[in-house]
DNA sequence: GAAAAGAATTAACCGAGGTTTAGAAAACGT
DNA sequence: ACGTTTTCTAAACCTCGGTTAATTCTTTTC
């Protein structure tokens, strides 16, 4: 995939949501990834206030906390938009880093100049919007799940949530998602092999 | 506080934000709420799909889970926007109730009329983008507090988010903004107090 | 100000999930 | 196919927070 097509993939991919943006007013050069499986297309506490594209694969989002626990908070599939919303929008260092799980096309913007040229076009602010709400609604979702259900709950509501995921990325990577160990993760797999039968 | 004072009061309250959003084109009639302490603007299930201006108190938004536990989403207080993003937006249910925690002044525009109204102000369009990204990162960094942080931590972080509401509010709405019981809090307060001596 | 209702504390008990360690099973590189 | 490394499972033990219930402390309310 070159240069070329990867900017014509980002903008169909705008086209197909919907929104019937101006292109023209973008003269920024897009910038192109390869990330290969298991590497990092950046890392917790580098400054990413970039706009990512991620046109094929599959990333984690993964963050570290003091104690040295990791915490899977996102899985995306391209084609779609990936990177750190905060740390676009305030400049901050990013809080967690994104893995390829498999290998992935990546190409980017940075954030400022790319909103800069484009904050003009109502039809990309009314797109962006939607963007925020739809990953709001999730992240939403996500934080009430933690306190209202049980981590067995979770496992089962991330088995229909990721189906094609469940049996293609290691286990530990489920159980960081759903906020408990691998030790956890597979005693309840246990519990739910015996109850079935 | 009359219906024009409280026109006058939203208006106002985006112009502090920085944008200079046309108004003219907004010719809906505001709705005026007055709500007492203990009651509900809306509940749990309704369709709430208004875009609410809490002008002067204090709301929590609290939803309560199939097995009947409280949890509390958020505080908030005037003057700023409330409601639920997920119902105005999707048409849905909404998933909590927004209690109000002090005599509260609210008024509301349906958001479908008001956003057909307002969607062509560019700079109104900025100003809700700029809203959703602050209750993403927001959600972002609560949802991740859950995995990776104690009930204490979470507790001491409460009360440096909200050192006002710390001694003002119930200890039963602070144990299930941070996702515990009343009883579990108590005992977490018990040996702080302790451990400080 | 007394009675009633609600909120907070304390104690005893329980269970889900964390921790550590060891061993089995899969995945991988050469 | 082989050994190496990673992942998963299993068992023993521990901790934090949930549950229940009794008791005290605060607010309301009349």
């Amino acid at each position: 995939m070159d240069r070329l097509q990867q900017q014509n993939s980002f903008r169909t991919y705008f086209n197909t949501l919907g929104y019937d943006i101006d292109w023209s007013r973008l003269t920024l050069p897009m910038e192109c990834h390869a990330i290969r499986k298991g590497d990092y297309l950046f890392q917790q506490g580098d400054f990413a206030n970039r706009l990512y594209f991620l046109h094929t694969g599959l990333v984690r989002y993964v963050s570290v906390s003091d104690e040295g626990k990791e915490f899977t908070q996102t899985f995306a599939k391209g084609p779609r938009i990936i990177g750190s919303t905060k740390s676009m929008v305030t400049q901050a260092k990013v809080l967690f880093s994104i893995q390829a799980l498999e290998d992935c096309v990546v190409s980017s913007y940075s954030w400022r100049d790319f909103y800069a040229q484009m904050r003009d076009d109502k039809a990309f602010l009314e797109c962006y919007a939607h963007f925020l709400e739809t990953i709001f609604i999730h992240k939403e979702e996500r934080e009430s799940a933690f306190v209202k259900h049980s981590a067995e709950r979770r496992y089962l509501d991330f088995c229909a949530d990721f189906p094609e995921l469940k049996s293609t990325i290691p286990q530990q990577h489920i159980a960081s998602y759903i906020g408990i160990t691998p030790v956890a993760l597979s005693r309840i797999r246990q519990r739910l092999k015996l109850s079935r039968s």
